[in-house]
DNA sequence: TATTGTTATACTCTATAACTATA
DNA sequence: TATAGTTATAGAGTATAACAATA
C-alpha cells in the first residue's frame, strides 16, 4: 500500500510510524528480559533521577498517576526499584536496587544493538540532526521572544 | 525529570516519545469528529488505494488480520468505507463512500492544524528533513549496493 | 496447502473515579 | 483545599487461535 500525499506531509503520522517501527524491534530486543521498552524507559528515568517520585515519573512519560503506580509495581515486584521514605509522608522516593543498577546495564546494552541496528541506514551527523529535530517538535515556535502576529 | 545521557542518545526513545506528543494533541484535535489517529490513517489509507484488502491496511498499519477487520468495521459501520467484492471471492476491495470522501477532507483539515502547530518550531526546509531521516529508519544501511562486511 | 475473512478470547496499556492519608 | 498514593473498574487496542470459504 502507498502513502499518498497527505500521509507524506503529515508530520506526526511520519514521526508515529517510524516510532512503531523502532518500538516493534526494540520490543522483540528486550522480550528475552522480560521488560517492555517503556518499562525500561520508566527504569532508566528512576536510574537517572533518583528520588522522583511516582507522580512526576507519570508525567515524564505522558501517562497518569495509576498507570505510573502499575509501572513502578511492576519494577518493584522484580526488586529492580525500590520504594524510599519521600520529602513527606505522603511520597514515595524511588531509587534501583543494586539488583536494578545491574540489570539495567545489560539490558541497555541490547537496547542499543537494537536502536544502531534501525538506524544504521543514517549516519551519526544525521542521527544528530534527526534527534535535535525531533525535540523541538511540540514547542511553540521560536522567534527570538517576539510576539508573533 | 531530566533525561539522562542513554535516553538522550536512544533514537527510537526519541521518535517514541515525540511521536507521543504529536498523536496526543492529533487525538484531542480530532475527538469533536469521534475518530482516533490510527482509524483517521487506515481511511486516508483506503481513499488512497482505493480496492486494497483488510490484509494488505493491516499491514500498511502494522497490525494483524483481525485488528485491520475492528478497523474496517468501524469505518464501514459509520459508513466512511464500504467492502466491494474482490479480485477473487475471498477478498473485499476497501472503497471510501461518497459520505467517506466528504468528511475525510473536513477532518483532514484540523488534522493539518494541528500538525502544523506541533511542528511550529521548526522551518519548512527542517521538516522536510526531519521526514526524510524519520523514512531512512527501520531499512538496511545503503552502501552503493555493496557487501559490507 | 495457503490465504482471506471472520469470530471468540485474552492480554496490555491507559484513564476515570473514588478513597485515605497527608499537606 | 490540594496533593500523593492507592484501588477497582472500564475502555481501547492488539494478538492468538481457531474455523469456513476459497485459491
Amino acid at each position: 500500500m502507498k502513502e499518498g500525499a497527505d500521509l507524506l506531509r503529515i508530520v506526526g503520522y511520519q514521526v508515529q510510524r517510524a516510532g512503531m517501527l523502532m518500538v516493534m524491534d526494540a520490543r522483540a530486543t528486550l522480550a528475552p528480559h522480560e521488560i517492555s521498552p517503556a518499562k525500561m524507559t520508566a527504569l532508566i528515568l528512576i536510574r537517572d533521577n533518583p528520588g522522583s517520585d511516582q507522580t512526576a515519573l507519570g508525567k515524564a512519560l505522558g501517562v497518569n498517576r495509576s498507570s505510573a503506580m502499575k509501572l513502578v509495581n511492576f519494577l518493584a515486584d522484580r526488586n529492580l526499584i525500590e520504594r524510599r521514605p519521600g520529602r513527606d509522608l505522603r511520597t514515595n522516593a524511588l531509587h534501583l536496587t543494586p539488583d536494578g543498577e545491574r540489570q539495567v546495564s545489560a539490558i541497555l546494552a541490547d537496547l542499543r544493538v537494537s536502536d544502531e541496528r534501525m538506524t544504521a541506514a543514517l549516519t551519526a551527523d544525521e542521527v544528530k540532526t534527526l534527534v535535535a529535530l525531533l525535540r523541538k517538535l511540540g514547542r511553540p515556535a521560536m522567534n527570538g521572544g517576539r510576539q508573533s502576529l
